[in-house]
DNA sequence: CGTTGTTAGTTACAAAAACAACTATTACCT
DNA sequence: AGGTAATAGTTGTTTTTGTAACTAACAACG
């Protein structure tokens, strides 16, 4: 007979980060599936091209850790819908230089305003302190510190 | 031409959340699906009836804001698999109360053990009072505050 | 009762993710 | 050079998830 346990899935960090992820995902996802049609993997690398400029696909791996096949997949979707072109490097054939066209630059934008925006809601729940201490743990925790 | 700019995704706390999820939710995964072959949804079925002993599969959704399809999936192969059983309550025959058996039991308590010590693990790269504000935030942020 | 609305849980189908195998190109090594 | 390994990126196949529609049982109201 199981008792009940003082120590719940409440208290275990993976599943209140989940949680607190997957909360705090969900808005912004709105936005971009409603106004572009994206994924989040279309929008990670919409916005590693805003911030960074031109990068191949590799880069955008590095930087992200998302697995290649996923950034394939949304470059491909993104090159269609024509947020951005890739051309091949010359030197290694094997690598494209990927660029955001005006209209990606331009949905980027917009979505890093909302993204802004947002997160300075979810921000405004703390204190100054707090959230950058909050920012300190993710980074430690997330491998990033 | 984009700029580089100053507030990048990696200050994005969506984006930090669902890093730094990721990344701790890494290695425990390993445990239930290495040793179980289980999934993270059948995992968290099987945490939450060995917390509460017996439940329905309604109330294990109220509390883990999980989808009905999802719990109904993860009851189906944790029955499968012999970790519990169902009786259809009598009362109102429409839903059915869910019990560990004693290998659901079992592999409950070894899997609970570990994610207590890995928790400590992630704990201990931050002061007691540290973590007790990162969960609190946490809580906030997932909407359990 | 009986018709209409709810609720617990399942199933079917579509979207997305994970994983592995593949192509094309470049690097290395003798 | 010539063969083997490594790398950038793609494609194919299988799992998992999400969404919507469904079944069966109950509730409530006339």
């Amino acid at each position: 007979m199981p008792q009940k346990d003082t120590y719940g899935l409440l208290d275990f960090l993976p599943y209140l980060l989940n949680q607190a992820a997957e909360e705090s995902s969900l808005a912004f996802q709105e936005v971009y599936k409603g106004r572009y049609g994206m994924l989040r993997t279309e929008w990670r690398v919409l916005f590693h091209l805003g911030m960074y400029g031109q990068m191949t696909a590799k880069e955008i791996g590095e930087r992200s850790r998302m697995h290649k096949t996923k950034i394939s997949r949304a470059v491909q979707r993104l090159s269609e819908r024509r947020f951005l072109t890739r051309t091949r490097d010359d030197k290694d054939r094997r690598s494209e230089h990927l660029d955001l066209t005006s209209a990606g630059l331009a949905a980027y934008r917009d979505l890093r305003k909302v993204a802004e925006d947002y997160d300075a809601k979810l921000e405004s729940q703390f204190t100054r302190g707090e959230v950058a201490m909050l920012r300190v743990m993710l980074r430690r925790l997330a491998g990033m510190g």
